[in-house]
RNA sequence: UGCCUGAUAGUAUAAUGGUAGUACGACGGUUUUUGGUACCGUUUGUCUAGGUUCGAAUCCUGGUCGGGCAACCA
């Protein structure tokens, strides 16, 4: 058995709420996006978060989409977040919108006018702020703030029936012009747009603001616990203060420190603009950190569940090192995908006393980490065989446990062969490397007694298939790059694709499938692209073998 | 020179007044028909100065450093 995680802070908040008997122990959460870009990375910590938690409590969770502002959203994004929430594995009690609210939302604004807490105020934006003071100093009121109830209710149903430009007026709360807390300080509760929305359509002019909308949208699902990142923590007594005066189910705000990762970039608005500038190929490209980009990378949806585990929920900053990522993939991978052959970076190795013509057909395990190999495949053999030129030298230092003249290696789920000699072009290029195999060495029936201590993968020339591959690095070259000197951009690493155009792959891989790993032995794990052809197959490589060679 | 937050190995995260532990990384070793995997080992930490206490990562006070807050964004 393994042990039990110790809990993170909210599960232990949770806890503390059941063993209460809060809510009558029900437990309720909302993964709540706004529908303005696609999700990342970071958005599955918090996902993981928000189900995980209402899983392990018997609870269920809302997705909720925080459209109130059309001026942003778009039905694209509502789709690639439904897609991406459900590849990772997470399944929603209901799919809701803050939109689904706004007549209640309305009036709730009407409530507040009512009770003498809200007031339409005509000032423009500059005025308002310049009004609002700064940290140090508090704000002024202005002469709109004391109107009268019935002048208010007139001006915000005129609001609602268009009467006045965006821009003309706005709804505020009346609070505290001189709080501390600048979100105190008199919100705006709605503002003017003579947009259409994605799902209204052009019912309203008038939007809520994030603070007039969310807290409320909790409060009418009955959420229980919403969890959000650290920068909302100035919002929460705003959060609270409508719910108090509206009288509303008292849905609880917790905080937690939002996911940062090394050599990336988190923030949607510097992803759209690689996308817009083209920087990328697109959201989904494989460098982004999006979860539609890391899909098409070729991570899994268990291999990011797992590593939302173990970064862990806090309330510190963090940046996680995005090894950890590539550990949980590889992880995973390692169990799961089946192992094929493919030479990348390909030299002819020409075996001497091989039958020119014959094949032989041998076959290897599809996943030695499966007890009974997950079975095998076949593929063929001949005395023309492609292996990768970094695995043989022309002066082999010493423990090089690969091909130079004189050394031996087992050809994987072949013979053992000695290199006797190599062939080099007029520019000093190695082309060829002269081997003789030895008979009685065969896998599976090796009767030699000798024991090398290098296999190299490789595919034979009249058999192989040819293939795109596409390898990736970081999209950066820097460890944070949104902390450096001027323009995130500059820091783009020049190197984070790398295309090889014609690799030779063995031929049970043309019956690769989009969405599923394969090892390409001792070069990493790769993954079909969703725009390869049979008439052109293109891998994309998810992540590479940990290389435990150092070069000396 | 306001308010709100936070500070434990390189990076994360536990220890909830009683032995500072775990994971990733790094380094070394064993095994290996993947220089992968697996297994074993090594390494490095409580921001600081006081106080309370038999005992402090934990509680208190001061300081230092990091993050956030003055969008008709969320």
């Amino acid at each position: 058995m393994s042990e039990e995680r110790s809990l993170n802070f909210i599960e232990e908040i949770v806890e503390e709420d059941l063993a209460a008997g809060k809510n009558n122990s029900r437990v309720l959460t909302r993964f709540p996006p706004e529908p303005n870009g696609y999700l990342h990375i970071g958005h599955a910590k918090s996902i993981c978060l928000n189900f995980g938690l209402a899983k392990k409590y018997n609870g269920q969770t809302n997705l909720r989409f925080d459209d109130t502002n059309p001026t942003k959203e778009e039905v694209e994004y509502v789709d690639s977040i439904k897609a991406d929430v459900k590849w990772l594995g997470f399944e929603w009690a209901n799919e809701l919108y803050a939109s689904d609210y706004f007549d209640t939302i309305y009036n709730f604004a009407v409530t507040l006018i009512k009770k003498g807490l809200a007031y339409v105020d005509d000032s423009t934006a500059e005025e308002i702020s310049t009004q609002k003071g700064t940290p140090t100093e508090p704000g002024t009121p202005n002469q709109y703030r004391d109107r009268s109830v019935e002048e208010n209710l007139q001006l915000f149903a005129e609001m609602k029936a268009g009467k006045y430009p965006d821009g003309a007026k706005v709804l505020r709360a009346k609070i505290d012009l001189a709080s501390p807390n600048m979100h105190m300080r008199d919100p705006l509760m709605y503002r003017i747009k003579h947009t259409h929305h994605h799902r209204t359509g052009n019912d309203w002019c008038i939007y809520p603001m994030y603070d007039f909308a969310h807290g409320e949208s909790d409060a009418i699902e009955h959420i229980t616990h919403s969890i959000c990142t650290l920068e909302f923590i100035p919002h929460r007594p705003l959060y609270d203060w409508f719910i108090e005066q509206l009288e509303l189910f008292p849905s609880k705000q917790y905080e937690f420190a939002r996911l940062n990762m090394t050599y990336t970039v988190m923030s949607k608005r510097k992803l759209l603009q690689l996308v817009e500038e083209g920087f990328v190929e697109d959201w989904d490209d494989p460098r982004m950190p999006t979860i539609s980009g890391l899909r098409r990378r070729g991570y899994t949806p268990a291999s990011i569940r797992e590593f939302c585990e173990r970064i862990g929920v806090a309330r510190r900053e963090n940046m996680i090192d995005v090894s950890l990522l590539e550990f949980c993939i590889r992880e995973d991978l390692n169990k799961t995908a089946w192992r094929r052959m493919a030479v990348l970076d390909p030299i002819k190795l020409v075996l001497t006393n091989y039958p020119d013509g014959q094949t032989e057909i041998m076959s290897g395990e599809n996943n030695p980490e499966a007890e009974d190999g997950d079975g095998s495949r076949e593929f063929p053999f001949s005395n023309e065989l492609w292996i990768e030129r970094e695995d043989f030298m022309e002066e082999p230092p010493k423990k090089f446990f690969r091909l130079g003249v004189g050394l031996m290696v087992r050809l994987k789920n072949a013979y053992i062969v000695r290199c006797d000699s190599f062939v080099k072009d007029a520019d000093g290029n190695v082309t060829e490397v002269h081997c003789s195999y030895l008979p009685e060495s065969k896998s599976g029936n090796d009767t030699s007694g000798i024991n090398v201590k290098g296999t190299i993968h490789w595919v034979s020339v009249p058999h192989a298939k040819e293939a795109e591959v596409r390898l990736y690095d970081r999209l950066f070259q820097v460890e944070d790059p949104s902390n450096e000197d001027g323009d995130f951009k500059e820091y783009l690493n020049p190197n984070s694709l790398h295309i090889i155009k014609t690799a030779y792959i063995e031929p049970e891989l043309a019956k690769a499938e989009v969405g599923v790993g394969y090892q390409f032995m001792r070069k990493g794990y790769f993954t079909l692209d969703k725009h390869s052809t049979p008439e052109k197959l293109v891998f994309n490589r998810t992540v590479t073998l940990k290389d435990g060679w150092v070069k000396k």
